[in-house]
Order: C-alpha cells, then structure tokens, then sequence
RNA sequence: UCCGGCUUAGCUCAGUCGGUAGAGCAAGUGGCUGUUAACCACUGGGUCGCUGGUUCGAGUCCAGCAGCCGGAGCCA
C-alpha cells in the first residue's frame, strides 16, 4: 500500500502512487482492461486497471469483483482523458478486504419506494443520498453557526414532557417510572423559560409527532431548531427568520454546491434568495390565494378564518422566487401561547414562512402571551388543563416580558434545497407512519 | 379516519378480447484495450399479494382482506 488519501483531495497527488480504501461502486471492463469505480465515503474515483500493469492474478481478481466489494486499490493518480478537471487512478494493485455474501441488491437501474426505504441502511451510500445527506450536514451546521455567532445560548430542551399541551392526540405516550410521560413537540415554552434567563437562546433536536399523516412532508420523528428572544416583537422575529434563512441557504451554495448540481438542483433558484421576503397580511393572502385558485379547484372554499391547505400555500408562493412571510393569522386557528393583535383583537401576532416552489411552511413562528390574565382565559377557552402550565405562568408572574420566536424544521428545508419530492430522503433513517425500520 | 391508485422473476415493469408467463437490469458462462446506468451472445430464475367466487378455463372478471404509494385533515 501507498499512502491512504481521501478521493476528495486526489487531486493534490497528480502522478503520486497513492491508495484508496473503499467499496466497489460500479465496474465495467473488457478482456484486457477495467474500469473500477471506488466509493471512499468522500467521494467516486474510477480506477483503470490494464492488463499489462498488474501480474495476472490481480486482473482476473479485478474482473470478478462484485458490486460494494470493500478493498484497497493503488495506483497512480493521472488526469482523466476525456474529462476536464476529473482525475483517476491507473491501478497497480488490488486488495480485497470483504467479499459480499450474496449480490448487492441496490443494482444501478431503478428501484421503487419501499424496497429503497426497506434498505435505507445500504441505500446511504447511493451517489444522490450522499449528496442529500451531505447538504443535510451544512444545513445544521449553517443553523449552528448563525445562533452561536448571534450570541444566542444553547438550552436544550427535554425530550420527556410531563403533560399534554397541544392535545395527547399527536403525541408519543410513554411510561416514566409509573407514570405517563409523552415526546416532545416542540421546546419552545422551555426556550421561553431560556430567554427570561439568558436573552437569547436557542435548542435544536428531535421533535415528535404521532400525526396519522403520510403526506411528503411530514414525518413522525423530525429535527427542529427554535430560536426564542427576550424583548423581541413580531417585526423582530420576521426580521430574524428572514436573516437566518438566506445565512443557511448562503452557506449551502458556498460549501455544497457540488452536491446541489448531483442533485441537479436549479441554483440560481437559490442565489435568489436573499432579503428581503415578501411580508403578506393573512387578509391579504386569503385575497390572492381566493384570486389565484382555478375555477375548477376540489379544494374547499377559502374564506376569511380558516388556515392554509397545501395548495393554499403554493398557490399563494408561486408568484415570488424567495420565501415569503404571511403573519396575523386568525387567533383561533393558531396555538395558545399566540399574542392578540392589539390592532385587531381577532388576529394572533403569529408569522409562517412559506419555501417557494410549493415546499410550504418551512417556519412558524410569532410573538408569545405575555400577559398572565390573558394566557389564563386562553388556556381556558383551549381546553387546556391550568396545572400542567404551574412553571410557564411562573414566566409571566415573575417580571413578564415581550418576546418572541420560531422553529424551523430541518427536513423541510433540506427537502426544499435539494428539490426533492418527499422529506423521507432528508434524513438518514425516516420515522414514517408505517416505517419504523430499519 | 376518509378518498384515489398500485401489488406479476432478486429489482423495475409489460401482459391485448378470459385460452395456461414476457422484457430490461441483477446473477452465471463466454466475447471485447477508454468504458462511464458500457456493450454483444447464451444460461438459470415465477405460490401472478392473500382468501373466496363466476367460468370448461382466471395474471386478466367479481367480493372481502392485507401491504404499499399519493392526497385530505393536522402540522414543521
């Protein structure tokens, strides 16, 4: 063996001998030569082994090799003929580590949903799950870099919650120690609790939803990162959700860009993204929505009051080519730790950023109930019970304080960035409705 | 929970009017010195989702069930 190098930095050892360690991706060949191509994890490299540049044994070792075969190859690394930019490997040796069993059963040829998701596990390591995957990571990373350069804290938030808050029919039960405890939704009244200690704070983590929805966007287990800030207003948080949007979707085209064109996403789409979005009243938008849809829509009718449909939603995006931001939604629809419009007692101060290109709702968001006699009465009127918020009314009894926030959801954007025609793909192992392996 | 669609070889699919099972890929064998979802020839491979019904005869028609996919509601 040579040096081992990454297939991502092969073309710093131009006429190097240098080895590869990886598994078969593909291979193609003939009676005097073949082509290899290794998968290292970084990336594809095809190796050309000639007849004449290895003893006999390795060539016809080189020919049976079969698909996702992990070995060491080495060679000599040269600039492809035909390809500019692209760099391969002459092989000079061959060394087998692990033989498959039986024939890898991902062939290169088309495969349908449910065989690719009953083998997500060896399904990674396809070439476009590697890039969805990859862009995955910057996302996360990108959402890192924003909160912690902005000064926010990190407060994660528990999984297990002790009560019931937006209604158990959406929740995961589980028994904690004799007693019942439940998944979490959402962390967002602990980032309240956060905000009043630290000002700025974020969590980012697995939420969970016991939805009976099989939808392409929606998943029973997601991740989902909720800024929340002390003395911030509606204003403040579509301000915020719009900055952070176009830092992640930036720092995505600035580090990923080769995974976007695998996925052969349409960049510019992307580079359009920039501030500021469109900020749309809900009256408004029941406007355009009522405006843009077809005569012959199977959809019921949109009237003042009622919350979004998916169409509703792409319809009301198709006209821009950045997110845009519709906020005062009608009190009743929306959760109830939502500030009253002080301009219009039937609105709620609540804000969703709708991704363009029909992705819908990538944030939700808006401004908290600070007073304590009013988050009562909306406790009431939800049917909520008073005991399981003792701690989230301790917030307004000791020094209460405007402030807002959002969460984002991960796979959502990530489905978006990469255009893609589910959320399943945007994470490594999806809980579905009827998925819970592998 | 409701609405619609699908289920045939390891995989992706075709299968006409109801007459007894097909292709490509994968696997195996052989050929080919620049291929790149390589190509060419040959070989093996089937409980047509399950149960029942109609019929001389069902992959095909009917009913029930199951699984999957998409959508609605709900949501990020």
């Amino acid at each position: 063996m040579a040096q081992v190098i990454p297939s991502s930095e092969i073309s710093k050892h131009v006429d190097e001998e240098v080895t590869l360690q990886g598994w078969l991706y593909n291979r193609r060949g003939s009676k005097k030569l073949h082509f290899l191509e290794v998968r290292d994890g970084f990336g594809i490299i095809q190796c050309v082994m000639s007849k004449n540049a290895v003893d006999e044994a390795t060539f016809a070792a080189a020919g049976e090799l079969a698909q996702e075969t992990s070995l060491h190859i080495t060679g000599t690394v040269t600039a492809h003929p035909k390809k500019e930019g692209v760099y391969e490997l002459k092989a000079t040796g061959l060394e087998v580590v692990g033989v498959p069993t039986d024939p890898y059963p991902i062939t290169p040829k088309e495969h349908g949903v449910e065989f690719l998701m009953d083998h997500r596990h060896l399904w990674l390591r396809s070439k476009r799950q590697h890039a969805v995957l990859r862009v995955r990571h910057a996302v996360v990373r990108a959402v890192r870099e924003y909160f912690d350069e902005h000064d926010f804290t990190l407060i994660d938030a528990p999984i297990f919650t002790p009560n019931a808050v937006e209604g158990t029919s959406t929740l995961f039960e589980t028994e904690y120690h004799g007693q019942s405890a439940y998944l979490t939704q959402s962390g967002q009244l602990y980032m309240e609790a956060g905000a009043a200690a630290f000002g700025k704070v974020y969590c980012f983590g697995p939420t969970f939803r016991a939805e009976k929805s099989k939808t392409r966007r929606h998943l029973q287990e997601f991740w989902m990162v909720e800024p929340e800030v002390a003395f911030m207003d509606l204003d403040g948080v579509m301000d915020l959700a719009e900055d952070f949007v176009c830092y992640v979707v930036a720092r995505v085209l600035e580090t990923r860009r080769a995974d976007l064109e695998i996925l052969e996403r349409d960049i510019s789409a992307l580079e359009a993204v920039q501030k500021p979005f469109p900020r749309i009243h809900y009256t408004d938008a029941v406007a355009q929505i009522q405006k843009a849809r077809p005569e012959d829509s199977e959809a019921p009718p949109l009237e003042w009051g009622s919350d979004f449909g998916g169409e509703d939603e792409t319809l009301l995006s198709q006209g821009y080519d950045r997110p845009v931001m519709v906020h005062r939604y009608p009190a009743a629809v929306k959760a109830f730790y939502m500030k009253r419009d002080p301009g219009d007692d039937r609105l709620a101060l609540g804000v969703d950023m709708l991704a363009p290109e029909g992705y819908g709702e990538i944030i939700g968001g808006g401004q908290r109930e600070s007073d304590l006699e009013v988050l009562d009465a909306a406790i009431a009127h939800h049917g909520l019970p008073p005991e399981a918020f003792g701690w989230y009314r301790d917030l307004r009894r000791f020094g209460t304080f405007p402030h807002g926030g959002f969460g984002m959801g991960i796979e959502r954007m990530v489905a978006w960035l990469c255009k893609l025609p589910h959320v399943r793909e945007t994470i490594p192992f999806p809980r579905m409705l009827n998925r819970l392996s592998p």
